[in-house]
DNA sequence: CAAGCCAGTAACTAAACAGTTACTTTGTGG
DNA sequence: CCACAAAGTAACTGTTTAGTTACTGGCTTG
């Protein structure tokens, strides 16, 4: 029935592998796959994720989940992985040498919460990996050497910034690094419900904008001098 | 075999029912369930709990939670219910009428952080509830009344502050609330993978009282003129 | 061009799971 | 003191679940 299609479109005449149909793409299924997971474990987190869903969502049969990744676990970590890469790589990124230390600071932490802000399915990964106490994250050798590249930044900044007077001389980076990213990940990870208690939907744009302004603020406030 | 012991403990003479045996005690059974239920839910999610890992733990037949709380769904908002009347109740036993506007608001802090730090259980079906978009909460009327008490000794103490020429002018109450709230839960809820990459255990007493002094710090440093 | 491997399918299986049935025991109010 | 309701048990059921088996189709290479 489509085995004519399929020898049509396979090949072009010259050697060259043209844009291959959906038929028999091993990067294409891994990479639906691995979206899919991704989409289910976030919205259900490890517990509540189907593998059936994902088979489904992915558009593939369940077999080939088995064949990519060896097993839910397997699949829930390279998902994982994937995430983690996803945020160092966006790190990289970042260039401040040519700002002023409060400039790039803001910057940072305005990165910080523009990325949580845009990576929702990145934000409930880590719920569920601290809810099972960090279980897969201590497994993988792959993410304990892939370190995060702000920490360095920031630190870089903090020394202009000391050097210069205008920040604290105790300021601890780890600190820094962790208060713009609880500011952050708290607002967005429990928006529903602080939005239910407090009868005021966070995700409005207004205010959504205003919390980005009060995390630079705060930010730069608790390192001034 | 049991039945003479039982006869012989559950009346003593005088009408009075004293210290009554084990045997057919439908508060204690019903408080049983819902203590072992709000462990199994903390520790994995709505997905991941097991009814019947729940009757095992509670020492109880799986047909008495079925008989006192009806289905696992209303099991769990039972138990996220208890756990948002516990914090609403401490929180009402808070006075800081004769403290100073910095001093109150530094105890404020305190009292989140700390709250959190004894209550792990807590932080983690916040994190549940929030992963399924405040489901439960959203239908729990009994919650949707029961208002947060800090909002209002916020409030009160902002005041004074502005007052007194101490704090700014234009200080957001549900942002300072949201600040500090931030600040203890991502430390906490997110420890494990905090702890894993920057290889340093977050949940060591040094470190714990540390992150207590710059909550505070923070927190007074966002507000102050 | 055939041998063999890789991608893919459909249908199956054994265990785990939430929830139920049918029953017994125990305390209490008329 | 007995009738009846509530508390409790044990064994069961239908469904969902992760994972498997046994197979087909197609691509590459010696």
């Amino acid at each position: 029935m489509e085995k004519a299609q399929a020898g049509a479109r396979g090949t072009n005449g010259n050697g060259e592998r043209a844009e291959r149909s959906a038929q028999r793409d091993p990067e294409r299924t891994r990479a639906s796959i691995l979206a899919a997971a991704t989409k289910e474990f976030a919205e259900n987190g490890m517990g509540g994720a189907r593998v059936d869903a994902i088979a489904e969502r992915a558009g593939i049969n369940k077999r080939m989940l088995y064949h990519y990744f060896g097993d839910k676990e397997q699949l829930y970590l390279a998902v994982l992985e994937e995430a983690y890469i996803g945020i160092r790589t966006a790190e990289k990124a970042i260039n401040l040498s040519d700002l002023e230390p409060e400039q790039g600071i803001a910057e940072l932490a305005m990165f910080t919460w523009r990325y949580f802000l845009e990576h929702p399915e990145f934000l409930s990964l880590l719920g569920t990996e601290n809810l099972h106490r960090a279980r897969w994250l201590r497994q993988s050798t792959r993410l304990k050497e892939l370190h995060s590249q702000l920490m360095g930044k920031l630190s870089e900044l903090l020394d202009r910034g000391r050097a210069k007077g205008l920040f604290r001389e105790d300021v601890d980076p780890l600190h820094l690094y962790l208060t713009m990213a609880a500011l952050g990940y708290f607002y967005l990870s429990n928006q529903y419900t602080l939005s239910t208690i407090f009868g005021r939907d966070l995700a409005e744009r207004p205010n959504l904008e205003g919390w980005e302004r009060h995390i630079v603020h705060v930010t730069l406030a608790s390192i001034r001098r």
